[in-house]
DNA sequence: GGAGGAGGGTCATTA
DNA sequence: ACCCTCCTCC
């Protein structure tokens, strides 16, 4: 079917009355009885709460063709927000393979971001503030640039940058974006944050962007609810316009991303929101999990679909995964379930050391390449994941991997267009797009090294500041009135001159922008230095180049792809061969393997330790769900480990099994014996698989070898001895001193007062006071607090 | 006045 | 472990 195109003048016009609609739809075949109820209730507000692996999007993507197909909106009629831009990619991709042929029109099928621009693109003269106000070429800043700007105005009030860190305010900001507080409606209790300084920074920084006609994230968002709620008119032609609303991972969307989606829903009422609460994992980013616990109060005479068969795992895993889950509180409940064979427990195993457990999950990697699970049949290394709880972990594995040849690639690692020399060619592009784009002028001036330091920036800054002009501007002026001297003069003089050739390259049409960029890169000296650059990644960074010249061969011009990558900050990684999968668990949401490590169950690392300082309860049942989240990835073998020792910040820090390991389902669970076990000096590892066994893992004691061991029964007496919840205490070898102290306990030190352990390392302890971190050796400080925990 | 290295201070999830 | 600042040399 030919899907017509959106157009802007479609008001009114009656929708053509297909005859097809009356016809039995193929697509449909095969859906459950619930996957197909939310396929086919189109109208009104319909909440699908989707379980891990229940054929969510099949059921979204499948609504939109359904939708399509009974003629009831067109492409440009419906509104389909997604998080990610992958997300949106698979979306679409599944709808033309639901329509068998390709769609041309879904324009409005995006992320929250993306689609923000769009719209705020055509209004961008209603954002402003007094005078300013935007225009609709605005350049969105990322937060890189975000923060340099806050660094610049937190010197403008000569405030001390070590008291007052840019990256925290950025930090605040975001959060009040994210609520949509905007300068004017901050409540004065919130203003007053960073010792009264922030509600004029945010102010301050916001006038910034307008001059800078710039946005960042948040903005996106924040401009777009404002826009809406002040111009009533404008927000009604979007409304008449959707009249079909559908939103993926609705349990992730913040305050702003919730008014965005009620005010353009208030029109024709026909949303779906598809989420699942237990897999609420961004709270840290301003997601409310109660958006979705609340839909139904929100949205009156709702629907509310449940999506609870599996499709992904086996019962072991299900079982396991429900289990833990079962511990949260507040959740909307649903029980999943499955018709799949039984399959493998959950296996659990402890490792020594971080370097033991990166060890041992590699040499079962490779046996099962060598075909030794022959239960899994043949397991690809694309099919294995590592999903770890915070990026420094892979570490472990990439230097173990390394060294035995194990393929990994590792997944939203750093990416790349947020490396330096990606942004710093980037910021030629944008200066060559928009010569006023002083962030990128700053950035670029002196890199490669043009003898144009900070006396000479200062001084370009003042004039272009006098004259009320850009930085770019500025430096003309100064070239020519030759308010630098030197060699500096000289290749201010050259690099303004090159500016001004390839922007008029860039306007010329008839210039290749594949070309300029080339050329540009190479005619600014840029190429040129990381060529004479001899560190060890030069060469990659070089790769890294010509990777980026090559992308742009899919845009028709720098404009195009500048907006790209302002949103699509991830790159498709080319299929290369075959990989282990290597990714943080917020990574792998929406992903699936069949098989999945996941390492690092530690108190302190998962569940996090500051999560649960800053959010208590909350946080912890946040880190729950994303324990949920990460067993609920696997299809048919996952394996949890954890690890007594582990290098953290630059230190070895004892720690202790998960409390998550506890809630596991012992019938689900098959505890394995890690290797090495007896080879002798590994005391700590059987004294805390002992300490964990102590709890409900207690019955498969006798099961265990390791549990007869003279270390489980040492553990367990001194566990008997001091009553206190067990995995809050670590354990030491030989008794020293720090086995007195938890991470996460309350200390007293006679100089810096009470403070928080964040680390112990033999009898050192890291130690978080009010005035900052120290490390201190343990007999300094003294316990305070709940004493049952710390008992003498 | 700029560039580059050394040392000190500071920071410690997750997009 | 990393970033920033200060210091020294050019």
């Amino acid at each position: 079917m030919k899907l017509l195109d959106d157009s802007d003048d479609f008001d009114g016009v009656p929708l053509s009355h297909r005859a097809m609609a009356a016809r039995p739809a193929p697509y449909l075949d095969g859906l459950n009885a619930a996957q197909r109820a939310a396929v086919e209730v189109l109208d009104g507000p319909v909440l699908m709460l989707a379980g891990a692996g229940t054929g969510k999007t099949r059921a979204l993507t499948t609504r939109i063709a359904h939708l399509l197909m009974l003629g009831r909106a067109r492409p440009g009629q419906i509104l389909a927000v997604t998080f990610t831009n992958k997300a949106a990619r698979e979306m679409k991709d599944r709808i033309a393979r639901l329509l068998g042929e390709a769609v041309e029109g879904m324009p409005w099928l995006g992320t929250f971001h993306l689609i923000s621009v769009k719209i705020l693109r055509r209004h961008a003269e209603l954002i402003g503030n007094g005078d300013l106000h935007l225009k609709p070429s605005f350049t969105i800043l990322d937060t890189d640039d975000q923060i340099r700007l806050m660094k610049q105005l937190i010197q403008a009030e000569n405030l001390d940058e070590k008291r007052w860190p840019a990256r925290q305010l950025a930090h605040l900001i975001d959060g009040w974006k994210n609520r949509c507080l905007t300068p004017s409606n901050l409540p004065r209790g919130e203003a007053a944050a960073f010792d009264g300084w922030g509600g004029r920074l945010y102010a301050a920084y916001q006038d910034r962007l307008l001059t800078l006609n710039a946005v960042d994230f948040g903005d996106l968002l924040m401009h777009c609810v404002t826009l809406f709620q002040a111009h009533p008119d404008v927000l009604k032609t979007w409304q008449d316009r959707f009249r079909y609303i559908l939103v993926d991972e609705y349990q992730d969307t913040n305050v702003a991303q919730y008014m965005w989606l009620r005010l353009l829903a208030q029109g024709h009422r026909n949303i779906c929101c598809v989420g699942d609460d237990d897999q609420s994992i961004y709270g840290w980013r301003g997601a409310e999990v109660g958006n979705i616990l609340r839909f139904e109060t929100d949205f009156p005479g709702a629907q509310v679909i449940r999506l609870e068969q599996n499709y992904r795992s086996t019962p072991q895993i299900l079982a396991a995964a429900s289990g833990l889950i079962a511990a949260n509180a507040g959740r909307l409940g649903k029980t999943l379930w499955t018709d799949a064979e039984e399959g493998e427990r959950v296996r659990l195993i402890g490792h020594w050391d971080s370097e033991a457990e990166a060890r041992w999950i590699g040499e079962e990697i490779e046996a099962f390449q060598g075909g030794h699970r022959a239960a899994l049949g043949p397991v690809s290394l694309n099919d294995i994941a590592i999903l770890v709880r915070a990026s420094h972990q892979m570490r472990a594995f990439e230097d173990r991997f390394m060294t035995i040849g194990l393929p990994y690639r590792v997944i939203g690692g750093p990416r790349f267009y947020e490396r330096q020399e990606i942004r710093d060619a980037m910021a030629y592009f944008r200066l060559v797009v928009s010569p006023e784009d002083d962030l990128a002028f700053e950035r670029i001036v002196n890199t490669p090294k043009r003898g144009l330091g900070d006396k000479a920036v200062q001084t370009i800054q003042t004039i272009a500041r006098q004259n009320g002009v850009s930085l770019l501007e500025g430096a003309r002026i100064a070239v020519e009135e030759k308010h630098l001297s030197g060699k500096g003069l000289a290749n201010l003089r050259g690099l303004v001159t090159d500016i001004g050739r390839w922007h008029a390259d860039a306007i010329d049409s008839t210039v290749r922008h594949v070309e300029l960029a080339e050329r540009l890169l190479d005619e600014s000296g840029y190429t040129a230095m990381w060529q004479n650059e001899k560190s060890p990644d030069a060469p990659g960074r070089l790769d890294n180049l010509k990777e980026l010249v090559k992308a742009l061969e899919e845009f028709d011009n720098l404009q195009g792809f500048l907006e790209h990558v302002a949103l699509v900050m991830d790159r498709d990684d080319g299929e290369a061969g075959e990989e282990v999968s290597i990714m943080t668990l917020h990574a792998a949401k929406g992903l699936e393997f069949p098989v999945v490590f996941l390492p690092g169950w530690e108190d302190g690392l998962f569940p996090n330790q500051r999560a649960m300082d800053e959010q208590g309860t909350r946080g912890l049942e946040e880190e729950r769900r994303l324990a949920y989240v990460g067993l609920t990835r696997a299809e048919r073998l996952a394996t949890i480990s954890f690890a007594g020792n582990r290098r953290l910040y630059g230190q070895w820090q004892s720690s202790m099994p998960s409390r998550f390991v506890d809630e596991l389902p012992q019938d689900h669970v098959e505890v394995l014996t890690p290797p090495g076990l007896y080879g002798g000096g590994y005391g700590g590892a059987m004294a805390f698989a002992g300490a964990n066994a102590g709890t409900d893992m207690h019955d498969r004691a006798a099961k265990a070898d390791v549990y007869n061991s003279p270390g489980w029964k040492r553990m367990q007496a001194r566990a008997a001895e001091r009553k206190a919840p067990v995995h809050r205490t670590p354990v030491t070898i030989d008794a020293e001193p720090a086995a007195k102290f938890g991470v996460g306990d309350m200390v007293s030190h006679a100089k810096f007062g009470e403070g928080r352990i964040m680390g112990i390392a033999e009898d050192t302890l890291t130690v978080q006071f009010e005035t900052g971190f120290k490390t201190i050796k343990a007999g300094y400080v003294r316990p305070v607090g709940d004493g049952d925990d710390v008992p003498f």
